[in-house]
DNA sequence: ACCTGAACACCGTTCAAGT
DNA sequence: ACCTGAACACCGTTCAAGT
């Protein structure tokens, strides 16, 4: 069988194919698996067919490599935003694009709750959210203000239900259990509020918490806004 | 010298002192060290004067341990809330009780962030809360799922300002300062809204957040059973 | 200039052996 | 019944050596 170098553009010797892009993009697939493949730099460095240290020659260390893979997926929730929409729907959207792709990149969504990024994508974001609450009408510190409250509850939100995806299953199903079982079953006597809602408690949905998580942001920029103007 | 027992009740050869409340002792004392002590088994064996996989005979893994300390932070959380408070009064006071706990032992606040601890404390506040959104006016299935609101956002709260503050000095310097650097020297042509705000942003800290992120959940409480008063 | 691979300094957890 | 300590199967990262 004769060489064919385009098959073989990973193979173990192909020399210095390898580029930050490259990098990105095999981080990506790995933390396509979720909970199912763990994002390591051996892991990394199978999945592009090369020493696990050769990374470190395109990033200073893991985490400079997440933040560049965070903001590549910050990319993905971005174009996902429709044209044309008012300041209510470009929360709602935003809000549901970045859900989707906490899901897809759980580690990525997990990791960067709590981090900025620094980069191109996250600086789209931050001119969006900024443009809504002032659309909204709010203006100056106060617009300064509800954009970080706006920008860092999506994170959380996100960045929560990225994480437990990540959990081990026995782990995960225990928590999801907790109210059918462990809330059910506690004194009623000493806990009259949990035993009357039990039911209801045990039928609320990750995705009814999520709508309301982010319907909440919105009341709360209306709600400022009137209060201003009353004043 | 003569023996004194009391006195070297942590010797390494003392016999079976390890006890479960002992462990969580140990473990909210390195909790406390933050970013300065790594929370591993083996750290905590030096704490505990025994040999690091000692703890393996009173908790099943070092997941259940913490959970175990969380539910007792969870207390110091409860114990802090005065009594007498109206329904926003018992929010705020959870939420500025659940900040202080949080920060005070970092590690336990990240890691819960995305659990449920399913132990007696964390019965005790979902019982408050419920209670508080009762109060508010909401009932059944909107007061579950708005108790389920509040709970996951001041979870989700505490627990992004605690990971902060377990990176690397380092990280959480290039973090906090990008609001006045890398944000103040962005396109202006491409980032209007940035550029425009971006002393306001600078200047935005993070109890001023905090504040305005427990108040949108009160706000969108009140929200809520005006819309189902009016329909 | 970039990649390799041994090595270092860590992790959580298991299990046979001690007392 | 409980604790010990060696051992296992991992981590992220450094650095001298290769090409």
């Amino acid at each position: 069988m004769p060489k064919s170098p385009a098959t073989t553009a990973r193979s173990k010797r192909a020399g210095s194919q390898l580029t930050p892009d490259a990098i990105i993009e095999a981080s990506l697939r790995i933390a396509a698996r979720g909970s199912e493949d763990a994002f390591t730099v051996r892991r990394l460095g199978e999945e592009l067919g090369a020493d696990p240290t050769a990374i470190y020659r395109h990033f200073r260390d893991k985490d400079e490599l997440l933040l560049s893979v965070a903001d590549r997926t910050l990319g993905e929730v971005l174009d996902s935003i429709p044209e044309g929409l008012d300041w209510k729907g470009r929360i709602r959207a935003l809000a549901a694009g970045s859900l989707e792709v906490a899901l897809r990149y759980p580690v990525v969504g997990s990791t960067m709750a709590s981090r900025t990024t620094r980069r191109p994508n996250e600086f789209r974001v931050v001119e969006l959210i900024i443009g809504a609450v002032m659309e909204a009408g709010l203006q100056g510190a106060e617009a300064a203000v509800h954009y970080r409250m706006v920008g860092e509850s999506l994170l959380a939100f996100v960045g929560q239900r990225a994480a437990h995806l990540l959990f081990d299953a026995d782990i995960r199903a225990a928590d999801e259990s907790a109210w059918s079982r462990e809330y059910r079953l506690v004194d009623a006597q000493a806990f009259p509020n949990i035993t009357h809602l039990s039911t209801e408690l045990a039928e609320v949905t990750d995705e009814q918490i999520f709508q309301v998580r982010v319907e909440a942001l919105i009341s709360a920029i209306e709600k400022r806004v009137e209060t201003l103007r009353g004043a």
